[in-house]
DNA sequence: GTAGGAATTCCAGTAACTGGAAGGTCAAGG
DNA sequence: CCTTGACCTTCCAGTTACTGGAATTCCTAC
């Protein structure tokens, strides 16, 4: 299999395969005109990074879950750690996303957002001093 | 002003305030000693530059935020409108990050974790369809 | 005079790709 | 047989918003 097919099959471009293989997270042979050839291993892989990555997980998470994937002795307990400490980043993030969206809805909602230059969100911006206390 | 009292002032790191000269965002005059020499609206810039930044809007807004700032001209709209477009791109992303919660919650809790390899968060990851191939 | 702390510049690195240039390979069509 | 065009290769640079570190200079205090 070429990079392409396996760009069709994996859902990665063919670009980030070839990151991939830079990184060192995946190992394909070379033909002899020089071109990747990608086997279902690889493929298969693929697909689990590219998974990975879309829920979020970094390239050094990959990694790891990949090797724990790898390693027909490990316990699921890694596994779950490392998904759980993944949670938690994640959870903070949201609390943090959304009180920083509760101060910009409230500073939005307060202007009145026509031709006059008098405006709370610059205000806010501009300092506690100016009106916009938090 | 030298760059440690402002970076006091304004809870940027000197490094920060250096990177926001290099790019353009603030214009110190320089002391006969060569060093910057801040005065009060850089300062005060530059606490609307922290604040704007830790309400998530990127350095390119900021650049916006902050001409429509010494603009007493411009409407509050175009603020407002600004700051929209944000509150918008911060509720897709908690949605986004709120589904990733979701699937990760869901594989978590199915994963026993304990000495046993056997683990749904990599058959998961692994596809679809597979569920774990031996 | 010497130590320290703070200032300066410049280079490099981060994460995870993405874009583009310059060139090699291959199958099909004229 | 040759060209066309799609696909492959490598390598370099750029992205975002800084951050770390080295080498050097400046100021202040003891």
């Amino acid at each position: 299999m070429k990079i392409g097919d396996v760009a069709q099959a994996s859902g990665l471009s063919a670009k980030t395969i070839r990151y991939y293989e830079d990184i060192g997270l995946v190992r394909p042979v070379r033909g002899e005109n020089g071109y990747r050839a990608f086997v279902e291993t690889d493929v298969h892989k693929l697909r689990f990074l590219a998974r990975a990555r879309s829920l979020g997980f970094s390239i050094r998470e990959c990694r790891t879950l990949l090797s724990l994937y790898e390693d027909r002795e490990r316990a699921s307990a890694d596994v779950k750690a490392l998904a759980e400490a993944h949670l938690r980043r994640i959870d903070r993030k949201i609390a943090e996303m959304e009180g920083l969206r509760g101060t910009l809805a409230t500073l939005v909602e307060r202007c009145h957002g026509d031709a006059r230059p008098d405006c709370p969100i610059l205000d806010d911006l501009a300092g506690p001093a100016s009106g916009g206390e938090r």
